[in-house]
DNA sequence: CAACCGCTGACACCGCCCTGACACCGTGCC
DNA sequence: GGCACGGTGTCAGGGCGGTGTCAGCGGTTG
């Protein structure tokens, strides 16, 4: 899952960009309106976490402008203030979620899982294919109700094919849905990512190899 | 925007939908979670505004089946409860949403409309010519229901017939949508692939030569 | 602070099969 | 028969993806 943070306030937003990475998002951090508006334009993101009081650009005209534009993602917002009236207005601007400061960290993941389900299509809180199935909510997986020991990268790549079930996932669509901003576009490390994670699903194989493109999970 | 009220506190149930069908939505109250399930497979709803606390069949049971079964519907809960705790947990069961009571109606009006605002993916593109058909998204191919092993050329080539079905297509045709812009226009790889895939595609032969032109797929 | 461990990503190597060229053959038309 | 076009058999090479390994990093533990 992809997830861009707008906070102001340094420090708070490295913690949770850290956070967040620790339970396997792919996490990009801007510090104002602008930087987040471009961002926008050249990523898909899957949710974005908008402190609401922005200096410059204020966050609710980041959200306005999210909501214009086709939508592609889900945004939380984050505010200090949390009055009834502050809620309607955040949900009226287009907000998809709204959370007021301070928050429980575990919640701010709860949401943000809920929010990242919405944006992939087959909105599905499990998603399974054959005998695998994934928890996106607990972070767990399963393979014929044995519990698999994934690690963060290995679970985004498995995620991220389950919830294109069947349909050919390229290698940069992997990259770009579960990296940063930062990644080596010529990078070897999804080849990587899903040897392990096949050697981890075990037989019979799952994940199907697309010559010049990218992957399939799927039984047959 | 067609909504589902599951509450067993009537007088609840009935405010909730009068004021939401005020709202210009169609609604539909059942008082318990059996007939949620009910009303569920029967119809199909944008959203569904779910108790926590039912008798008999639990919120939290109809939630998890509403996830199981290959949901449509966006579920917002409604609770008692409000601790962290409450609410990460019944995200966690697959709802997409969650309001605590006492609630501010316009709060959920909001949340609603939030939910509501989802597209249905458009539906895959198969194609197809007598038996034989293509997935273009999980690039498989099938000739009378037996999965075909058809290489990256193979396969270009054939989605290219089949999007022309009945057509002729000339092979420079054939070059320029399967190949890359540096290939030798004096090549003879087409002919090479087409004669590949009819091995693999079989009797009796449904390619065929047009003279001086190119090929065309169909049954006769 | 040192030792350790797991995750990550780079890199080198290897083997396979896809690719595309080429030579030859079959066929229909002049 | 000769020619042109397309089908067939075959082969070399190279590209792509799989595999094994290693080093760096960050977190954890004693």
């Amino acid at each position: 899952m992809r997830v861009l943070v707008v906070e102001d306030f340094e420090v708070m937003a490295r913690s949770i960009a850290n956070g967040l990475r620790r339970e396997g998002m792919a996490v990009d951090v801007v510090l104002d309106g602008n930087d987040a508006l471009e961002h926008l334009v050249a990523t898909r993101y899957d949710v974005v976490v908008l402190d609401r009081d922005l200096p410059g650009l204020h966050g609710d005209d980041v959200c306005r402008r999210i909501a214009t534009d086709g939508r592609e993602s889900r945004v939380l917002m984050l505010t200090a203030a949390d009055t009834v009236k502050d809620r309607v207005d955040g949900l009226g601007l287009g907000a998809d979620d709204y959370l007021s400061k301070p928050f429980d960290f575990s919640e701010l993941v709860a949401r943000i899982r809920a929010l990242g389900r919405r944006s992939n299509r087959p909105l599905q809180p499990i998603l399974e294919c054959g005998d695998v199935s994934v928890d996106s909510n607990r972070r767990i997986a399963f393979r014929s109700g044995c519990r698999l020991e994934l690690s963060a990268k290995e679970f985004a790549v498995l995620e991220c094919l389950l919830s294109s079930k069947e349909r050919v996932v390229l290698s940069d669509e992997l990259l770009e849905r579960g990296w940063d901003e930062f990644v080596d576009p010529y990078t070897t490390t999804v080849k990587t990512t899903i040897r392990r994670l096949r050697i981890k699903l075990g037989d019979p194989p799952i994940i199907h190899t697309v010559r010049e493109g990218g992957y399939r999970i799927g039984e047959l």
